[in-house]
DNA sequence: GACGCTCCTTCCGCTCAGTGGAAGAAGAGT
DNA sequence: ACTCTTCTTCCACTGAGCGGAAGGAGCGTC
């Protein structure tokens, strides 16, 4: 068992995510399995620093210092700068929500997006991970993943909606177009309402990041889309190639 | 002296900021006061949670993991949302990198960030800060700060360029003609070849931020983009009015 | 190919920082 | 006035953390 100091605090700030953004010191001793005590004197030293900011109500959220810190973290910023600029682009001419994504080990991590007006569900968040076979952005990554990743992913197809491709398959039957065809498609797979369109983004040869849309629908416009993503897709690679430095571990 | 634990391990992650995205343990240990087999543990630590991560070349930097959880805090999280769709259209109109920033302290803090394609050099990114004396938004922030915060800034107008702002006087007349016109600009005084302009973001009578804008020249087209930072700034300003909770500590 | 330099990793016995049970304070319902 | 919950402070015991020192691992120099 992780008895150290160090990793005790860890275990506090790693008590809060996505849903649970603040957190009252008792939740927080609960969270981490630490005694009252030793997490009461940990939070104060954490806030002291930064780390953790109290709210009005008193309980705690993540502090404006590990906002810079992971400001500074070189998730992809090679990657997200070189984008940037594309994906307003991208929102401006379709004005639908635009993601970026990488692979991390088996899922996909979305490091950046755009939302849009329409109101499409849209689960994705920047910073958060996504299991890759029901999200438009996962299958591209997949289909180019390594032999073996993409083995593994397979062992492990969750539904998710009614609409979740699970049968390893047909999932293969897909991966092997999108490679052919050079885009995937999702149809509420991931959410019900929600279609997706995704396309690599290359830098050379290797396919680094992964590029997509999501709308309520995809029937009418999928030619639009796709090629209004290639074209940013092409244009980030392009952009990416001139830069030395592309993160990945 | 901090002789706690976690206020070295914290210390370690200190050791990192915008000029220093990457160091070697030795480096590590001296910017952090620690003596080597010590920042050695700690910083094993760190990296088996994922707080640091390994480079290629042996050097550290911030983790994967950092990022998420400052993705989580609330840094100016009112502010940015009532912000972010008056930023894409602004940016839409002008194509010009779009600011949006608070004062912090004694120094201009960047909450947000559109990037354009231009090539203007703008030192600027989310998270940084940068002095009030020289810069758009820094100007517009300095004009409407509290007396005793001009004051200090003016104590201390460091030279970044041949351009740059350095005589007390000629900066408080600046700052005056900001009050009375309503925004600010610069000419190359933060970066040779950038200039910008910025406006106040108004939240009933209080300016909360300012919102700014970096082009190659200023010239022709002043009142164009400062009518339309205007707009920007007035709609956000509204958004904000309705919202109760702008994060401001 | 031996030397010197810098940077990284491991070891281990001493000691003081961290621990956490418990008691007290401060609210907020009822 | 009471109970229940959450937060804060206290303090004596003890094992986790400390860090000097020694041992690699590279790399450039003569």
């Amino acid at each position: 068992m992780g008895a150290t100091v160090t990793s005790r605090a860890l275990a506090i700030l790693g008590a809060f995510d996505g849903e649970h953004r603040s957190l009252s010191l008792t939740d927080l001793a609960r969270r981490a399995g630490l005694p009252l005590a030793t997490a009461h004197r940990l939070v104060g030293e954490l806030q002291r620093w930064g780390a953790l900011a109290r709210e009005p109500n008193g309980e705690y959220v993540i502090g404006r210092r590990i906002w810079q810190l992971g400001l500074l973290a070189p998730v992809q910023s090679g990657l997200r700068q070189a984008a940037s600029p594309f994906l307003h682009d991208l929102y401006g001419t379709t004005l639908a929500t635009v993601h970026l994504a990488v692979r991390d080990g088996l899922q996909v991590l979305y490091v950046e997006r755009l939302a849009g007006h329409v109101s499409v569900p849209v689960v994705s968040r920047v910073g958060s991970r996504l299991p890759m076979h029901a999200t438009g952005v996962g299958k591209v990554l997949l289909a180019y993943a390594p032999e073996e990743v993409r083995m593994e992913v397979l062992q492990n197809l969750t539904r998710i909606t009614a609409y979740t491709v699970t049968q390893p398959a047909r999932l293969l039957e897909q991966l092997r177009r999108v490679r052919a065809e050079g885009y995937s498609t999702t149809g509420e797979e991931m959410s019900l309402g929600a279609c997706s369109v995704a396309v690599p983004v290359r830098s050379g040869d290797t396919v680094v990041a992964a590029l997509g849309m999501v709308v309520p629908d995809l029937r009418r416009q999928l030619p639009r889309l796709v090629s209004a993503l290639q074209v940013a897709a092409h244009g980030i690679g392009r952009t990416l190639t001139g830069d030395p430095s592309i993160q990945w571990k």
